[in-house]
DNA sequence: CTCCTTATCAGTAATGATTACTATTATTAT
DNA sequence: ATAATAATAGTAATCATTACTGATAAGGAG
């Protein structure tokens, strides 16, 4: 007995909403999650998957992505990368170039852990539109 | 006359809200920013706040800080910079020192127009105390 | 294997930040 | 000044997320 901790256990609802993470790779909302995890496990309810999803991004098991529209992603991805947002038509794009932590910051002496880099612009889809566009005017 | 566009007008709660954020350097919440709006204009609604908060961010007049937490942030000083957040205290620091962009993203034709860089870590304060509390385990 | 503790769940209710709405006010061009 | 309409105060509505509850089941101890 002793020092009985609280542990985390093994259970389907968990491990479906992990397979979903892992098998996506457009970086879901929390409910589009929640929407292909009732195509494995039909009674999934919303709290379980909002509830995973916050346990597994405080894990680590995932990583949570906002990006400045309406919802919260979710990347089940954890190999260290950043990502890009098109401005025009929201699509999420990884890229695997890590970005140089500034030095400054350790000189200010703080400790960083993590980091999250998210970049904006315009897709390769969303650039040619805005040139055709602008030859119409 | 000849296409009448949606211009923006001057106006006294709209000024107000930005001279919060600019005389704020603790990068507040939306709630914040109405509580301090309140102090120079005691009757702006909470509607107000948040449409010129949206508006303001959407003109690059200030920036949108998701950091993982409850709720939004606003820093109104717009000049090139990144945050570090403290995991423990959530204390948001400035880093005023430019991230690499990876060349990688113009490499794949992407257009970057803005970058949003945070660090997560601990700050000096949360720092110390877990060193103090390793000692006593 | 059985018992026991309790993490987790499904389902539903509640929360609360944000948005929408509406009648009114105020800004800017003419 | 007047007209046209952007912006506002105040309030109601939205809806993603969280909290709650009784039931289930994972997994350790004996």
């Amino acid at each position: 007995m002793a020092d009985t901790r609280t542990a985390a256990r093994r259970s389907y609802p968990r491990d479906v909403v992990v397979r979903v993470l892992n098998e996506s790779y457009d970086h879901p909302t929390a409910y589009t999650v929640y929407e292909r995890a009732r195509k494995i496990k039909p009674d999934i309810s919303r709290g379980t998957v909002y509830r995973n999803l916050k346990l597994l991004t405080e894990s680590s098991e995932a990583l949570l992505l906002e990006t400045g529209g309406e919802f919260a992603h979710y990347d089940g991805h954890t190999e260290e990368h950043s990502h890009f947002v098109c401005k025009k038509c929201g699509e999420i794009t990884d890229i695997f170039a890590k970005p140089r932590v500034p030095e400054e910051i350790s000189e200010m002496g703080l400790v960083v852990t993590e980091e999250k880099c998210i970049y904006y612009g315009y897709c390769n889809k969303c650039k040619e539109k805005d040139k055709k566009k602008e030859k119409k005017l």
